[in-house]
DNA sequence: AGGTCTGTTCAGCT
DNA sequence: TAGCTGAACAGACC
């Protein structure tokens, strides 16, 4: 699934293409593509070269020589593969062909992903691993929304999915029930240091799923700190786990 | 073999 | 406005 740090790593694999001309692009599936007709993304893109590779939480974004932004989101499913042969199944939603053979596509089974031109970005909030702290604490500590649900709003900050934001919250033993104004300034702070170690670790290590929290979770259900057998609940819409003695609520 | 679950984003509601 | 619900996608699983 992937979240802010299997994007990080998806826009580094997209850095390995950079400067090459492109010489062919398939943007046939009118879903991923939307809203382009087909077509219209190749007639931009033809003929010009990939020249800087961003990323602001989950979606990427990509420079091109005197041509338009291409803009690229993964969905849960989505993965880029660069100098990969087609994939023989109908999974390659999207693809670029280099004049040196290779290419980079878009392979995602669940169509969830999505290929446009010029981006906007102008409703993603600022990236979960470089938010300051004045403005952690006023997207995230406002409202009665629960704690959890702000982090996966993506307007709030961006980057954050169900995994990373299980973790992060059993990383610093807070309820994700908790409506947001009843943090403190100082519980704030902890939280987005702890957010960004997470970040980071998941960057470094290959993904969200190797969180220890993450782990426990899909083995046997038990904190791996204490041992007490962890709650579930939907929350923000998404499955939730969090360990009621060690993040409980109300305090 | 049907029913449920998965997670991200967006549209549409209160 | 802020927050919630369900749709969209399609495969995994029971």
């Amino acid at each position: 699934m992937p979240e802010l740090p299997e994007a990080e790593r998806a826009r580094q694999q997209i850095e390995r293409v950079l400067g090459r001309r492109i010489v062919a692009v398939d943007d046939t599936d009118t879903w991923v593509c939307r809203p382009h007709a087909p077509g219209e993304i190749a007639a931009a893109l033809t003929g010009r070269r990939l020249s800087r590779a961003h990323r602001r939480g989950k979606f990427m974004w990509v420079e091109t020589d005197r041509g338009p932004e291409l803009g690229l989101h993964l969905g849960m499913a989505g993965r880029i593969a660069v100098d990969e042969p087609p994939a023989t199944n109908a999974w390659d939603r999207f693809s670029l062909g280099f004049e040196d053979g290779g290419r980079l596509a878009l392979h995602d089974r669940r169509r969830l992903g999505r290929v446009v031109l010029q981006p906007d970005l102008s409703h993603v909030g600022p990236d979960a691993g470089e938010v300051s702290r004045e403005a952690f604490r006023a997207r995230v500590g406002r409202g009665r929304i629960a704690l959890k649900a702000r982090l996966l709003d993506q307007g709030a900050i961006s980057g954050v999915g169900n995994l990373l934001a299980d973790e992060t919250l059993w990383q610093a033993r807070l309820c994700p029930l908790r409506p947001c104004d009843t943090l403190s300034a100082p519980e704030l702070d902890a939280l987005r240091r702890v957010l960004r170690r997470s970040i980071r670790a998941a960057i470094r290590h290959g993904g969200v799923h190797t969180g220890e929290f993450i782990a426990a979770r899909e083995r046997d259900g038990a904190c791996p700190r204490c041992g007490a057998p962890l709650a579930r609940a939907t929350v923000g819409g998404r499955t939730t786990y969090w360990c009621p003695a060690e993040q409980p609520w109300p305090l």
